[in-house]
DNA sequence: CGGTAACCGGACACGCACGTCAAGTTTTTT
DNA sequence: AAAAAACTTGACGTGCGTGTCCGGTTACCG
């Protein structure tokens, strides 16, 4: 038992700056892998390839290619709940669910592997998911579900299903960096630019807004001018 | 050149029965497994069992693992236009979404593995679609957007961009299919029923109609009774 | 009924991807 | 500075998955 034990002898201590930095090296790697080819599509080799370390270290920090996998998880999971936090009962839920629209839809955009490898992780029915990591998800949801609920039991939103609402606003937002080869197709791009991300945004949040609470005030986003030209002719590459 | 050339002697003429009703088989077989491990996860040799044919008949009729997966994939593409029937200006644009997003929802209720095929290829970059294929998705698509302009022409709906806009409809009504496993759990259910598709329906409909396009008359959705009661207790499994 | 073309299937070849081994080098610790 | 721990690396084993070969069997056609 004494004999290597790696480097989590204590596993509170910090990890040696080595360590950490192979580590983050082969992660990095992998994602952007794991996400273009699947699991099964992607080689031990090709992610020490890309980390630029032979493979048989990437071996010595991980025992299985499995193992570098759930790795990438757990790292992913962290940041499911970030967007979440915009959704809070003291906001009014329009600009609340605008600055969660706009939040969710730059993380997919920044981090379009990271997206993409947990899309496809779902898309497998979920199976590398541990039954913890599937409970905060549950819990996370449930909590902010709750909000809307007391926006719902206020007036300011319209009565419809929290879970379901939350599912579309998910889906919208994870689309244009999990299915950008097909976004950009019928957009008619080569690939997708920022300003597409923002009429993505401003289409969401228009359709969105006005279909789940009242606009405040007399004034509704209708009145506002229409950012989206009738056949405009000329388009920007 | 005259040696065996398969049964397209000439390509017009029906295919032999046996020779049909293998094909289909191994076809069916092969979307539910590449569905469920994608392409590098699954086996030749799994297809073949599946389709109660030995591994070898298999490649009997196909030469590759790939002429398999690209196969499916044209047998896919011919229904995806199949949804956007709905969309013609004639209709009134609720009636006609309201019907887009049902047709679609059900289809991806009831053909699970295709849908999830599908989007597993997009999310790997379309990389087996075929120029041909994606050039006949950008041409439906950009047909039924010119319906969307002359109804925000004519006033009958918000001015969106058209595209944006399906690609909304078409990520939200995706989702349900594709990513069961997660919704199924955010729902806190084991898995989803037709009712939970039904309530997506009621959702998605009710929130991006009154979004789209304003109510028809004086009685806007918003005074209908609320179809979702909140925190309602109990929940059939 | 005979022959040809389509279909079936066991056995095999070959490459490659996961994972191991053992002998190095560097860094840290005392 | 010496010992120990942490890290690095090329060479190797092994299983398994794709695709082939070739002999045998069934369907079709005059």
């Amino acid at each position: 038992m004494t004999k290597t034990m790696r480097a989590e002898t204590r596993n509170d201590a910090p990890e040696p700056r080595i360590r950490a930095r192979n580590k983050a090296r082969i992660l990095n790697a992998a994602v952007d892998l794991f996400a273009d080819k699947s699991f099964h599509g992607t080689h031990v080799k090709e992610i020490a390839e890309a980390s630029g370390l032979p493979k048989t270290n990437v071996y010595y920090y991980f025992p299985t290619k499995e193992s570098i996998y759930t790795a990438v998880i757990e790292r992913l999971i962290e940041g499911w709940d970030r967007a979440f936090e915009h959704i809070v009962a003291e906001r009014e839920p329009r600009e609340a669910i605008a600055a969660y629209i706009r939040a969710k839809l730059e993380y997919s955009r920044r981090h379009a592997a990271e997206s993409r490898f947990f899309a496809n992780e779902i898309l497998r029915g979920a199976q590398f998911l541990e039954r913890r990591q599937r409970q905060h998800i549950r819990d996370v949801t449930t909590q902010r579900a709750h909000v809307v609920e007391e926006w719902i039991r206020r007036g300011q939103m319209v009565p419809v299903d929290p879970r379901h609402f939350f599912i579309m606003l998910w889906s919208a937002t994870q689309f244009y960096a999990d299915f950008g080869a097909l976004a950009a197709d019928v957009l008619e791009k080569r690939r997708l630019t920022r300003k597409d991300f923002d009429a993505a945004a401003e289409t969401m949040t228009r359709v969105i807004l006005d279909g789940c609470c009242p606009a405040p005030g007399a004034r509704s986003n209708r009145d506002l001018p229409p950012p989206y030209r009738l056949r405009s002719g000329s388009d920007d590459v």
